[in-house]
RNA sequence: GGACGGGUGGGUGAGUGGCUAAAACCAGCAGACUGUAAAUCUGCCGCUCCUUGCGGGCUACGUAGGUUCGAAUCCUACCCCGUCCA
């Protein structure tokens, strides 16, 4: 007779309003964000990443930002165990968790879960790499031929990440990758997870991202790149590969002109709006809603398809 | 006014007689993605027709003519752009 507790999943592409959206959720329904970005995650990484505000952190809990250093790795695997202790907290004291999602894949490794999989491993890496340097290019792919063909078809012969990973499994794992990842996914359990999607009109949503980048910039990014810079963080660090972060500092050093970094960045920017709704499209079980999620009449809306579903599901689960 | 260099598809830019609807890269569009995912990778990318084929037709390399079986590629004139000389 215990009713299973909701997890509220707002996904989107960026700019979309995803924050906005669930600080309303979160403030009306008694709920806290779990943020679900892998940006998000870094100290001192905050106007590029649309980190939410000091006031906003303040109105309401956020969960799962600022976890580590620049020099820190993360990955799915790990936001997947930080994320089920958080839900456990919340679960405890009785709130609402209000995911807002921007990193598919966190999401599906948090919600959908991994097959048990070996987790990542550095020295299998390096040796990959060496291995790679000394065979040539296609090493990795003709290594994961012969260990599994079909894995192989599914994973091109550049793509480095995948094959890297692919093989780092089937030999951690002594069994091919696909027959590895066969096995059942280790689903979250404990919770009715609601998921809504916003989608806005891609123009729509090309032009606030425009916009957004100058906000930015005005809000002193460029400020913030340099401190970090001179903190000694240096270049080859995850952050600053995140979007406008390397771009911004290669600036500072002189090298390319601020109107075209900008120009870059907002296109960077457009293109991982649409990697995003790639993703998120086929996304089971989602309720679609096309516009910005600080629309006041589409977050009436979404409101109240949630408040029904909450209550429907605890009705039906109690 | 004169001398050179150059004008190629949305952009940059290869291509000097047939293998060129035109390399490559970028942008754009679509897609994939089970542990670095704001990452990485894949396909398409002049228009059009169908019996969707390494298929047909049309248009295209500043403009207008010409040479040739055949021209983005050669010739002539003209128009632009850049550099230099007057």
């Amino acid at each position: 007779m215990t009713r299973a507790p909701v997890l509220v999943a707002i996904v989107g592409p960026t700019a979309s309003g995803k924050s906005a959206l669930g600080m309303r959720v979160a403030r009306e329904l008694g709920g806290e964000i779990v943020v679900c970005d892998s940006t998000q995650v870094y100290r001192g990484f905050d106007i590029g990443t649309s980190k939410p505000s000091a006031a906003e952190q303040k109105t309401v809990r956020h969960h799962l930002i600022d976890l580590l250093e620049p020099d820190e790795l993360f990955t799915a695997g790990v936001y997947r165990e930080r994320a089920i202790e958080v839900l456990a907290d919340l679960r405890e004291r009785g709130r609402l968790p209000v995911m807002t999602v921007g990193t598919g894949l966190y999401m599906r490794a948090l919600i959908d879960g991994f097959s048990e999989t070996p987790v990542r491993s550095e020295e299998v890496r390096t040796r990959l790499r060496t291995s790679m340097a000394r065979h040539g290019a296609d090493y990795l792919h003709r290594a994961l031929r012969r260990i599994d063909s079909s894995a192989a078809k599914r994973i091109g012969p550049r793509d480095t990440p995948k094959l890297m990973r692919a093989i780092e499994i089937s030999m951690l794992a002594g069994k091919p990758v696909s027959e590895v990842q066969s096995a059942r996914r280790q689903k979250l359990e404990g919770f009715r997870v609601i998921k809504i999607g916003l989608m806005p009109p891609r123009t729509a949503l090309y032009e606030r991202i425009e916009r957004r980048t100058i906000e930015m910039m005005d809000r002193g990014w460029l400020a913030e790149v340099r401190a970090l810079t001179e903190k000694g963080i240096p270049a080859t660090a995850k952050p600053f590969s995140f979007i406008g972060y390397g771009d911004l500092r290669a600036h500072l050093e002189g090298k390319n002109k601020l109107p075209a970094v900008v120009a870059a960045i907002q296109q960077a920017t457009r293109r991982y709006a649409k990697r995003q709704v790639t993703w998120f499209r086929p996304e089971k079980d989602v309720k679609w809603f096309e516009g910005f999620g600080d629309d006041a009449k589409l977050s009436d809306e979404a409101l109240k398809y949630l408040s029904g579903e909450i209550e429907h599901k605890e009705i039906s689960a109690s």
